[in-house]
DNA sequence: TCAAAAGTGTTCACCGTACACCCATGG
DNA sequence: CCATGGGTGTACGGTGAACACTTTTGA
């Protein structure tokens, strides 16, 4: 007896891209002003439709591509989400994923063409049907994944100084944090190169430029990676 | 401009259930002998197709009252599969969804109209599609849990011993504990009432039996929500 | 010379872990 | 009386949090 898969009910899936930046002073989120109905002319999380040839984080990475130009990103899922009425036109399932990337390098590029915009996590519009949800949780997962493992390779430029590494820190726990503190638990983990120059726009003394040494990063990364929920 | 979701690929959508039991030894999960083609007789997930009216939560509540005849109980979801083949007749994405239940209040019961059984999580057979994956999954998320949140109400019988509360502990986090430790962290925790019955099977001695304080249990429970990934 | 930001250590409380002996009882 | 499992406390190292002063230098 062969199941008869015809008989089943079937729908469309989308997925929703939750993108994270970060521009020396707030967390933000990368939104497009919706083309099309519903809720044409909302803000919404930058989405698209699964194919019946791809998987989920395939379509997640189709739709980081179209939107920011960028490859290869490591794209998270977060969870699915089924409401049956939360969109409107047709019963759609959604599963949200999540990415974090530099702002600086992706500001200008094809974003245009979705009238897309970033938007700090604190001062967030009304989004389109349960993408508010989405997005706080996706926080919470951030914030969570902050205390178990390094973060801010993705979302700092290449060299930056200990105290825009505390701002994205803060930006991301949403409190602050004591500098002391903060340097002593950086500079145990041994994850920053001290770069010899100094970053002289901030301050008359100037203030040393790190950079991530990539090799420690990624097995801090990675060890924080058996407590992946 | 309403977008045309009548263009957009449709898919089957399913869920599997992992359902885990503690039976004063070992961890367990029921799982299911396939009763129709692809893989018939095989073992598998408890799963079901969602239909086209209800959410991802409501298909796995309808999937475990099927196999089990428990009603109200708490789902979690742990992670959506997608491989464009992960299902050779037709694709077919599934959601996971993990619970835990006591074994002793549901070993008889409709079960066996599915064949169902208890596996040891520590001696799995080979299940179908990316069942074993979906099954690794959700035992980290449980071994994390655990780590967070106090945890056995669920699983435990009424009363216990507080061997089998450590017992439970061992079999989630597949180590040995120190008993003196163990105890002196339940008891900090304070989510246990002592009563003043004994367990005379196990020992001459005999040995104290607990409840879960539920107030005190939820509380904490409901705190190390805020770490949910 | 002074304003403004950078840089830097110590102390304390708490938590996880290691570790070993006496107790109560039924047979 | 003794074998069997039940019950109990202490000491140490590591980690997170609180906390304030000195240094540098361009204007």
């Amino acid at each position: 007896m062969l199941h008869n898969y015809q008989k089943e009910d079937k729908l469309i899936v989308a997925v929703d891209c939750i993108i994270f930046g970060f521009d020396t002073e707030n967390l933000k989120v990368l939104l497009i002003k919706r083309g099309f109905e519903p809720k044409k002319g909302n803000w919404s999380l930058m989405g698209g439709f699964l194919k019946k040839d791809e998987t989920l984080n395939e379509a997640a990475q189709r739709v980081l591509i179209k939107l920011t130009g960028l490859n290869n990103i490591y794209m998270e899922q977060l969870e699915a989400y089924s409401e049956v009425d939360r969109d409107p036109v047709e019963r759609t399932i959604s599963v949200a994923y999540s990415t974090l990337i530099n702002i600086q390098n992706h500001e200008k590029e094809p974003q245009q063409q979705y009238s897309a915009k970033w938007f700090a996590v604190d001062d967030l519009p009304k989004l389109v049907f349960d993408h508010n949800s989405m997005l706080k949780r996706a926080m919470r997962r951030l914030r969570h994944k902050t205390t178990i493992q390094p973060i801010g390779l993705e979302l700092l430029p290449e060299k930056f100084t200990m105290l825009q590494l505390q701002k994205l820190y803060e930006a991301i726990l949403n409190k602050k944090l004591d500098k002391r503190n903060f340097v002593n638990k950086i500079n145990s983990l041994k994850i920053l190169i001290k770069l010899s120059e100094k970053d002289k726009r901030s301050s008359r003394k100037g203030s040393f430029l790190y950079q991530f040494d990539q090799k420690v990063y990624q097995e801090k990364v990675t060890s924080g990676f058996d407590f992946r929920l």
